[in-house]
Order: structure tokens, then C-alpha cells, then sequence
DNA sequence: CGAGTCGGTGAAATCGATTTCACTGATGCC
DNA sequence: GGCATCAGTGAAATCGATTTCACCGACTCG
């Protein structure tokens, strides 16, 4: 592979206007720009990115974490991340952390040793190797951006819905339907993001009057949804309707009322969260709470990018709309009818 | 930010011990590395990797085209690369090339400027600069790996199933629950793969003599499979079984049942191929030919790392197994009862 | 006792680009 | 005509590590 001194030599002129002819051709004279050209062109040239970094102290890397690549909802996030960075001339990294904070740790490491120019992590912790980095840059902004997770104390500008909103419009809709007997199936309360979506349903819930809202916690998971059900369905008077933290358990819901027979949405109301690609072909089609998640995924980036670019100097969060989609896995109460 | 050279004066010794230490620590003296360590930890010393990059001519990261990460077979796959990057302290660079072939491109170019290690790439085309690399390489193994597809006349190695027996598999299914009119959707017959798989269904149609195979276009989206599906029972007497060579067209071949009232699998089988995440939740869940998407994953990346290591100097590609899951949306056909 | 070996270390070259600074010749302007 | 300006270019420093080679002292062995 040729360097850029043997493009110099054949060129006849110095390595400096080799690099000058590829990064700023225009205060190179045009004579001397073609004649490099052609040495570039026929040796092949393709300049060394890794010397490039080195001297510039930038990779042109954006490094992103997910809790878990398989999942159709990270995924979506993921491709527009990808899709943004790819339209800044990043590349992505990605770091599958498998919920493991060791190897959320792992992955924040590679900031400290320079190998991306910035962090996107989409779960909720912060490592501690980012939180040092985020410590090291205060008051100013580190390259670290959250994806729909917010945690303020953080303090690392984040990109989300409003988990509690959402949560709320999820059980207005219930409610509107004539729904009194209420299940919800969480998510792992560790995140702020499963809190605040209680937070938002237990509220709604009270506004409602009705005190028969009964919350058993999931971990996203299809299994925890079924499972779940079960639970509601054991412990007291049956439910009428049930609202899971994402698409998954209410498949998982799903799975559950047809095992036993329970016909959704006439003898159970199904609700869902995310609208991940398959919500719409369930058995009913799946009542969900859309999150925008491409937009999250392309939002981090720009958020990161502006950080890098030294415009964004103190944290700032950006909250996306959310959208409730009825489907058929939701009616009116029976009694109601 | 701390360099090696701070840290070698720190610690009262050369740089080149202070290298050595963090590489090869056995080479240097009890007393001198715990010196040497000491500063490293006063210092918060963290090796620039690009700096190494540079001298080792190894990024410690592999690139992998992927043509949409959003879809739950190329996802779960990526998991499987992934991981095994991990295992071996490499990172995986992700390119969602969007099934374009100039993106295919642009990320294939990240190999000539020396960003990655090696490609994995999981498309069935071959981006020119990377063929171009290929060939230089040539007849040894270029870094260069291919997932899913396989494609003999390129020289690459790959590992994949073999498609044309696994589609035969799915058919030999359908022909031993009686069905003689079988329906088929492929996949782009642009790619290997679905020639593959369909060169299999043809020939078990032939062995089994049934001149009734019709065979119509997809391009692997759950909207082409329910369209196919259409133009299978307007074209001529209905098929009694469907054969689509992915999930996601077999479950729009669901969607087509439902919406003309067809009931699966009393009036229409139903056969997909991957064995997807959701493949079990549809309604009714999906009879379909698994591939070990993790184990394939997996398996480019040991094949990538070998020729790395100059394990490998032939091209050489791996066939996994594949295994036909009977779920419940296949059954007699009804005149066999 | 002298030659050879070996463990431990440092000086300096190197990877391949970018960038600063200085220089040259040509032009503009009074 | 002389001085300032400017466009165009090259020499050399630089980024931060790794690695070769040479060196030194201590030890072994004949």
C-alpha cells in the first residue's frame, strides 16, 4: 500500500501539498493539484486513517451501546443512529452490552483510549468510566449522549419521550373504554424509564378514581408478559384490561389470554408500548404507544455531533412526541356495552 | 490527558520500558514495574490506541455490512458477531448499508484506508474496492468474510446454510401432509440465496412429481408476502399450502388468510423460513426452517480471525445446520383427512 | 580469569499523516 | 523603483505509541 510520500515523489512536489491537494484543494494551484491527482491515482492512494487520527485527535467514530441489538426496538434506535451518523461522514461502533454493566464498562473505556470521538449509550446507567470523563469536562458537555432514558441527575443530555405522558395517555384511553379493573405489567423499576411510566400510569389512575390499579413488574421479556398475566389474573377479580411497558410482554399478554382461552379485546383489552415492527401483526393487531424511535436514534447523534462541534456547552435534553396507535387489541368494556 | 511519556518520566524510566510494562510486563523487573505501574495509576494513564494503531497496523475492529440492521434476522446475527468480536477484544463497526449498493461501497472503502481489520459483509454483492482487495490478496485469503450467502464464483468464504436442501426440507413437509398445490414465495432472485432455496423447492416438486408448483416473487417484506399470497389464489385453482422463503412474507401471507377469512392451517398451510423472534407469536405460530443465526454470526467472525492470524489460506466456507420447526400453521390438507 | 550468556533497560527510528513556519517569486501600489 | 502583500510550496516538527538494537552489569562455565 503507497504512503503519501511515494505520491510526493512521483507527483514531484512535497508530502505537504500531497495533503493539502486532499484536504483543501483550493489554495493548492491547479497545475500542481492535477499532477498529484494522476500520482494518486495511479499508485492507488488511499490515505491512512489511522495516521490521520492520530495527528488530528479525531476517529470519525461514534460509539453506541445497546442493552440488547436483537431487540426489535433497540434496533430501530440503532438504524437511526446509524442513518445519521453515516450522513455526518461517522462511522458507528457498537457495543451489544447484553444488560451487563461490566461490559457497558468495557465499552465506555474505549472513550478514555481515544477510539471514538463520542459516547451513545441507550440503556440507564452511566459507566463509571463516562461518568469520570462527564466529571473531568463540567461545567462543559462531554461527548456523551443518553438515548430514551432521562435521568437528570446525570446530567448527560438526553433524547426521549415523555415516558410519564405516554404512560397516562396509554391509561386515558383504557379508562375512556370504560376500563375500572386495570393490570399493568412494568418493566425493571432499576430504570427511569419504567418509573416514570408508573409514575404516569398510577397517577392517571388516581385522577381516575378508580383504585383498583394493580401493577405486577415485568422485564420486558415476552415470557414475563405471559407471566404477568397470569399473576393478575390469579390475585383478585380478573381484569378487564392490561397495559405493558412494551410490546413484547403485551405479546406475551397475547399469548396468555389465548392459552386460556380469553378472547382480546372482548373479554381483555391488550395495550402495548413502543410499536415495535410486529405490534401491527398480532392477533389482534396491537393498541400501543408509538415512540418515535428512529427520531431518538437520529436525535442523539445530533445532539452528540453539537457537542462536538463545540455548540452545545451545557446539557440539554430533548423530549420526542409520542402517539397513541388504536388497534384491535383494545374495545369497550363489556359491561359497558 | 496523560502520555507515555509523562508517565516514564514519573516513574523514572524510558519509554520503551514504560511500553513494555503494559504489553509484555514479564520482560521488566519486579521493582521497575511496580514503579512503572504507580505513575501509570497517579497519571490515570490510558494508551492512546490510535497511536498503536498506527505502529501495529491493527485497528482491533471489524467492520460489518449489514443490509438492515432493523430486521430481526440480520439483528440477531449481528448479536452473534458481536459477541464473538467481544470474546476476541475486537469491536465491531456497523454499516447499515440499506440494501444500497453504493453504501456497500463507502463502508468496503473503510477497509483500504485501513479503519478496520477485516469485512464481514452480510449482503449477496461484493462492493468492488473490497474485490479489489481480493484480488491484490489473491490466492491468498483477503480479510474478508461473507455471511448468509454464498456464492462460489467470488472466492469468498462465507458460512450460510445449505438453502437449497433446507428449502427441499420445507417442501418434503408439505408434500408428506398431502399438499400437491403448493404456492411459493422467493426472495430477490438477485441473490444467491433465493435461487438456492428455490433450485431446492423446484427439484423436490419434480421428485415429487407434482407440476403444480407456482412460484411468484417477494423481496422479503411482510406487505410483498401478503401480496404474493394474493396473486397466488387469483392466479388459477388456490394453493392449499404456501412456502415463502422468509418469516416476515409468511406472516403476510397471515394477514392475506385473515382478511379474506381463510383459516390457518385448515384451509391454507403456511411455511416460513429463518425462525425469527416472533416466528412462534404469530397466530397461528409459524411452521418454519431455522437457521442458527447466532452460530452463523459467530461463525464469520472465526473464519475473519483466522485469516487475520494467517490460519487460513484458502478460501474455505462453513455450512450450518438447519432444522425445520413444525408449529401449528401447517397441517393435512383437507382432502387427505 | 576471561569469554560468553542473559536479564534488564534506554536511545532512537518508525508508523503516515497534518500543520506550522519560512521561503520564493510575482504582483500591487505609491 | 522599492516596499508590502500574497499565492504557492517545502522542510521539519508533531501526534503517541512500539520495537529494534545496543549496551551494561551480573552471572556461568571451562
Amino acid at each position: 500500500m503507497s504512503n503519501i510520500y511515494e505520491v510526493a515523489k512521483r507527483a514531484g512536489v512535497s508530502p505537504s501539498t500531497v495533503s493539502r491537494v486532499l484536504s483543501r484543494p483550493a489554495v493548492v494551484s491547479i497545475k500542481t493539484r492535477l499532477r498529484v491527482l494522476r500520482a494518486v491515482d495511479v499508485l492507488r492512494y488511499i490515505p491512512n486513517s489511522t495516521a490521520k487520527n492520530l495527528r488530528t485527535c479525531r476517529t470519525g467514530k461514534l460509539l453506541v451501546t445497546v442493552p440488547d441489538i436483537s431487540n426489535p426496538f433497540f434496533s430501530l434506535i440503532l438504524q437511526g443512529i446509524e442513518d445519521a451518523a453515516q450522513r455526518d461522514d461517522y462511522a458507528v461502533l457498537v457495543g451489544d452490552t447484553q444488560h451487563d454493566d461490566r461490559r457497558e464498562q468495557r465499552y465506555a473505556l474505549m472513550l478514555n483510549s481515544k477510539e471514538a470521538d463520542g459516547l451513545i449509550f441507550l440503556g440507564h446507567r452511566l459507566p463509571e468510566a463516562a461518568a469520570g470523563l462527564a466529571r473531568a469536562a463540567a461545567p462543559r458537555c462531554a461527548p456523551i449522549v443518553n438515548g430514551c432514558e432521562f435521568n437528570p441527575r446525570l446530567g448527560i443530555p438526553s433524547v426521549h419521550i415523555d415516558n410519564a405522558r405516554a404512560a397516562s395517555d396509554a391509561m386515558e384511553l383504557l379508562y375512556d373504554l370504560g376500563h375500572r379493573r386495570i393490570g399493568v405489567v412494568t418493566g425493571p423499576l432499576a430504570s427511569p424509564l419504567s418509573r416514570d411510566r408508573l409514575r404516569g400510569a398510577t397517577l392517571t389512575a388516581r385522577q381516575r378514581g378508580a383504585e383498583n390499579l394493580r401493577v405486577v413488574d415485568g422485564d420486558f421479556s415476552v415470557e414475563s408478559g405471559a407471566e404477568g398475566a397470569q399473576r393478575l389474573f390469579r390475585a383478585g377479580p380478573p381484569p378487564t384490561a392490561i397495559f405493558c411497558f412494551n410490546d413484547e410482554m403485551a405479546i406475551g399478554v397475547l399469548e396468555y389470554a389465548r392459552q386460556q382461552g380469553l378472547r382480546v379485546p372482548r373479554d381483555l383489552s391488550v395495550v402495548g408500548f413502543d410499536d415495535i415492527r410486529f405490534a401491527r401483526y398480532t392477533d389482534p393487531p396491537l393498541t400501543t404507544v408509538a415512540q418515535p424511535m428512529r427520531a431518538i436514534g437520529e436525535g442523539t447523534v445530533r445532539l452528540l455531533l453539537e457537542i462536538l462541534h463545540d455548540d452545545l456547552i451545557t446539557p440539554e435534553s430533548v423530549t420526542l412526541p409520542h402517539t397513541v396507535i388504536t388497534r384491535a387489541s383494545t374495545a369497550e368494556v363489556p359491561a359497558a356495552r
